[in-house]
DNA sequence: AAATCTCTCTAACAATCGTTAGAGAGGCGG
DNA sequence: CCGCCTCTCTAACGATTGTTAGAGAGATTT
């Protein structure tokens, strides 16, 4: 890691902790162990250190998102059972370790619950990542299992909506305060397969 | 409104928005329309402000759950029917009005989503208010609900796992984002019932 | 009328903020 | 060896931060 690298991800752990404006120069350089002059040699100024990890996390989820049809759910990769959808683990692993348990990811949606209050374009890039590609991301698998008659097509949109609202309520209380420690990722995954228990679309 | 209370709103309504940290003492005394000297004579130091807001936030909410029992429920002041609990506007109208629609204590849920990543007293608080106490008000109601023979007794829990599920992901999605204008509450409200048309314990 | 209390002001403090000019050190190709 | 490029340093700048001492004005109490 060089030192752009460890400014940005430094940078990325005071942010998402204590909001951009809390966070000093002097706090950053000091936790990285280099003078401020420094820093500007690598960023122009403050706000672009925050601009270039967002461009980083724009790149990052468009990159995850290009794969949706490589999610498990295409028959090929599991079976499908009636009423089974939970315990089959579609996609819980997937989105478990590309996206919410990722640190990158978890830091920069914590960085953007932070400022999406008072900046127009996080606030969009946050409901994009929470409400609106996950919405996608489920609707894309739980499509091709109705496909393969997992359930029947029309029941499709509400099941989706049920999985989308137990995800993400779990994902904010779980992933998205305190620190993520192995232990909150237990928690999480335990409800998840508890919740799923009493899931039958 | 003297002036203690007007430099206590003009601190939360800031808070809430940029967090603690960025919101100077001149910020606030600015908008209020005092000096800074002025502020030190009502509170000892800027902490006491975030304090004082929030000790006020604990008797509030100490306030409405000392009344769980009068929320709509108990047969008296609602039909009900199986399989109609989304209809029935149960408990809907209760939570949006004396919580998540109500002006203070939606600003100070944005304030503790912003401060709680690095407060722990906060995050506890944060973490009661937006998914222990829901969770027990649902129950409470359901629990109820379930005596009067509206659904099975065993089916309760997974009633209001499901419920809570709902309701904290619209909140998240509607009402801890943007500025908290009629349309929005409109949107939350529509999506309540839309949902909750799917909805069938 | 004098004394006290309540509230707000002027004016300043040391500390910290983001940022910059310019020098120095090391490695590279000419 | 020289000049150039990359990276880091020292040292400082003006602006802003939270906070305080002390005076003044108005109402209330003695």
């Amino acid at each position: 890691m060089n030192t752009k690298e460890k400014i940005m991800d430094v940078a990325l752990h005071m942010f998402s902790e204590r909001g951009y404006e809390a966070v000093s120069i002097r706090d950053i350089c000091g936790e990285v162990g280099i003078k401020e002059s420094t820093l500007y040699y690598h960023f122009k100024n403050k706000k672009d250190i925050l601009d270039s990890l967002i461009e980083k996390f724009r790149n990052h989820i468009d990159g995850l998102l290009g794969h949706i049809d490589e999610i498990p759910g295409d028959g090929k990769q599991m079976k499908v059972k009636k009423n089974d959808i939970a315990s089959s683990k579609i996609m819980d692993t997937y989105m478990m370790d590309s996206y919410l348990f990722d640190p990158f990811c978890n830091l920069m949606i914590r960085l953007m619950m932070i400022e999406q209050f008072h900046n127009e374009d996080i606030r969009a890039l946050y409901e994009k990542t929470l409400f609106t590609d996950p919405y996608e991301i489920y609707m894309n698998v739980f499509r091709r299992l109705a496909k393969q008659g997992a359930f029947p097509k029309e029941q499709a949109e509400n099941i989706v909506r049920q999985y989308h609202a137990y995800m993400t309520m779990l994902t904010f209380k779980y992933l998205l305060n305190g620190e993520l420690t192995e232990a909150r990722k237990k928690a999480y995954a335990k409800e998840v397969h508890s919740l799923m228990g009493g899931f039958n679309p």
